[in-house]
RNA sequence: GCGAAAGUAGCUCAUUUGGUAGAGCACGACCUUGCCAAGGUCGGGGUGGCCGGUUCGAGCCCGGUCUUUCGCUCCA
């Protein structure tokens, strides 16, 4: 059972997702679209899968914690008190020379400053005072003639090589309102985040939370990367599961430790071991947070980003309270006093969970039979409770009422949980077809079910087989997914 | 965005220098079988990513474009 690590795991595992329908290149006849991907009839279910126990896990395991379904769509406003639409749509230019990219506003601040070095102030102040009047009316022309005009040169290649400029936006936008001349530029949310801040007062105060409380989410969100790759790791359309942790301040950094070891133990109780994972602390720290830890697992291309633990103070309350004039205090009984809460955010991505799983599961793995010969099975390792399909219902042939038996336990167990019927095939081929979906049961019907009520239980990873009584089948399949 | 490589059946890949495409596995039907990818027969499936050029003729040569992977870059 040893894993077989190479360069082409990666490759395997996007194939094997295709073919298996797991996930799907976006609009595949038409050549796809770049770095947009769909869920296909197992894909989507353990996508499923993925998303329910994280949220079991939050607001069913804990009390303190709720769920919410925020819009998509939010007031724009919002955007520019997260701060999200200044901070993220600079001018950017390349060096065509040294490949050495820069926001256009540090490379001619750069500049100036070498100009006060030089004893030239007043050339320093005529130059940002341009690049400013420049900047207000995006001009991009005349900025790119600015840094020609001065010869500004790249620090790397020492050239004045450059790309037109062009603005980078994060934020996805488009229009509310039904005509252009009352038209509202709006955007696709960049993280779910925003969706909690702003509900904060209606969930604190229907849901009767006193602090510490949670609040859960999950949904789509959408981010205009200037590069998206590595199949589904890093798309501009994707999926967050963000719970928002509201606490006393001064008590997050306790908080903070709190839910970096929680998270971790939920990575953990998939069954995934830990080895593959490791914490990196966040040196440059967001806009909005005093601490920050990524919780990082080793893909096929490195150790990457699966989740984020930030204490984000009470920035983003504090700005929808600016922006929007409406108070967004909690009135603490205990010491009879209002303050804004601070926050401790987790926030994964699914897609990413989705790609751990699967990079975590899936194994070609050397079998040697009992004649010395060698044989080979592509198995996904699924654990039990996201598995797309619990239990395979296989009749050993498809005469002597043997199907019957087994649509019979079919119906008992479909009501639970998902099951899989085939008679198509030898035994041995059918028990391979389910290895490649990760099902972590079978079961054969065969003759001696008739005479004693007895079935064979197959599992999927030691692939030894049982017999057990037929009508124990269900509780032990729930006794391995609750 | 820059650079490199790749794109032929659902998947993995052949098709020696240009002469209108094949295999294995997979898929469907039937027969034999019946506890770890069994055998047989038959069958479905490809305007060779797309567009254009050169040529009597292009999967193969040339240009463009789209998509993917890798390296830079980017990633609050």
């Amino acid at each position: 059972m040893s894993k077989t690590p190479s360069d082409n795991t990666f490759q395997a595992i996007i194939s094997h997702a295709k073919e298996y329908g797991f996930v799907f290149p976006s609009s595949e006849i038409y050549d796809g679209l770049s770095a947009v991907y769909d869920y296909g009839p197992y894909g989507s279910q353990l996508k499923k899968n993925i998303r329910d126990y994280w949220w079991m896990c939050m607001t069913q395991m804990n009390e303190n914690i709720v769920g919410i379904d925020a819009a998509i769509f939010m007031h724009p406003t919002t955007w520019k008190a997260s701060g999200h639409v200044d901070g993220f749509s600079d001018p950017l230019i390349d060096n065509k020379d040294s490949k050495k990219r820069y926001r256009v506003d540090h490379l001619i601040e750069g500049h100036a400053e070498k100009l006060i070095e030089k004893g030239d102030a007043a050339g320093a102040e005529k130059i940002v005072a341009d690049m400013d009047a420049l900047l207000a009316n995006d001009d991009f022309d005349g900025l790119k003639k600015l840094i020609e005009d001065n010869k500004i040169h790249c620090a790397v290649s020492g050239t004045g090589n450059w790309t037109d400029i062009r603005q980078f936006n994060l934020m996805f936008s488009t229009e509310l309102g039904s005509v252009a001349e009352d038209a509202n530029t709006i955007y696709l949310r960049p993280e779910t985040a925003q969706g909690i801040f702003v509900n904060f007062l209606n969930v604190q105060k229907t849901a009767r939370m006193k602090i510490p409380f949670g609040i859960a989410q999950t949904g789509k969100a959408f981010r205009n990367e200037i590069v998206a790759r590595q199949f589904i790791f890093r798309m501009r359309e994707f999926e967050q599961m963000e719970m928002q942790f509201f606490i006393k301040p001064g008590t997050q950094k306790e908080w903070y430790e709190h839910w970096k070891s929680e998270r971790m133990k939920w990575h953990l109780s998939l069954g995934i071991t830990a080895d593959k994972y490791r914490f990196h602390d966040h040196v440059k720290l967001a806009h909005y947070a005093d601490a920050a830890v990524d919780i990082e697992y080793e893909f096929p291309f490195g150790f990457k980003e699966v989740e984020g633990i930030h204490s984000r103070t009470d920035f983003d309350l504090t700005r929808h309270q600016e922006f929007s004039k409406k108070k967004l205090q909690y009135f603490d009984t205990e010491i009879n006093q209002h303050y804004v809460p601070y926050v401790i955010e987790t926030s994964i991505g699914l897609d990413r969970m989705f790609l751990l799983i699967l990079s975590n599961s899936y194994e070609e793995e050397t079998i040697n039979k009992e004649d010395g010969t060698t044989d080979s099975r592509v198995v996904l390792h699924l654990p039990a409770r996201i598995a797309p399909n619990k239990l395979a219902i296989l009749p050993l042939t498809k005469k002597d009422g043997l199907p019957e038996l087994a649509k019979e336990l079919m119906d008992e167990c479909k009501k639970s949980f998902h099951c899989f019927y085939e008679e198509k095939d030898a035994i041995g081929k059918r028990y391979r077809r389910q290895d490649a979906i990760g099902t972590p049961f079978c079961v054969t019907i065969d003759h001696q079910t008739k005479e004693d009520g007895t079935v064979t239980i197959r599992y999927r990873d030691s692939m030894l087989q049982e017999r057990i009584e037929l009508k124990k089948v269900k509780e032990l399949v729930l006794a391995h997914i609750s």
